[in-house]
DNA sequence: ATATCATATCAAGTATTTTGGATTTGAGGT
DNA sequence: ACCTCAAATCCAAAATACTTGATATGATAT
């Protein structure tokens, strides 16, 4: 899942999709990358629950998705969460 | 900085570090590698601010850092937060 | 049914990341 | 100073990820 946030070209959709859904030509032209490029990143990102995709007519449109996004933040927060039973197993003392 | 989640052995590690401060001999002999990989994935793990170190005695002991955590959580937040001003930049109908 | 257009998949190449043995560095102890 | 041991660095090989033109798929429209 953190895959998604890896990669410098995923992160600016990210960007552009904040400011609210878009549609794979709108992505294609800023960002300027091929097709084939932008369908791959976009597989990773909806693969990964983050982003959504709505068919509608001829285009595929993909905004982010906010469960995905929150199933993200919470696992990122219960990664970084000290466990309540901090049993101190020192050793090499 | 999430390069640092996007390795099974680096998320094993987190989750070593979650029950408490570790020291590198631990993790070595609980994640079964070689000395030179787990320093390699430390290093990322502390230069991305996720994790600290403390040198004591011949001895290094690694701790999850609240202050990096803290940030990889609000940065994470601002990348899956829409943006105020939804203007609708709709196109391609 | 055929043509068209958007998206997905493929395949082959390139780039980046990870691995692990060998060596170096650096602190501690004698 | 010298020895010892842990950690860092080096380096080449393996694995993984990304790129992109070409092709396939699938839906829409005429």
């Amino acid at each position: 899942m953190f895959k998604a946030f890896c990669d410098e070209k995923r992160l600016r959709i990210l960007e552009l999709l904040r400011s609210g859904e878009k549609c794979a030509c709108v992505l294609i032209e800023q960002l300027d990358m091929p097709q084939s490029s932008l369908s791959y990143h976009m597989k990773i990102l909806c693969e990964s629950g983050i982003v959504d995709s709505r068919p509608e007519g001829k285009w595929i449109y993909y905004t982010i998705c906010e469960k995905g996004g929150g199933e993200a933040m919470a696992l990122l927060k219960e990664l970084l969460t000290l466990e309540a039973i901090t049993e101190e197993s020192n050793c090499c003392l």
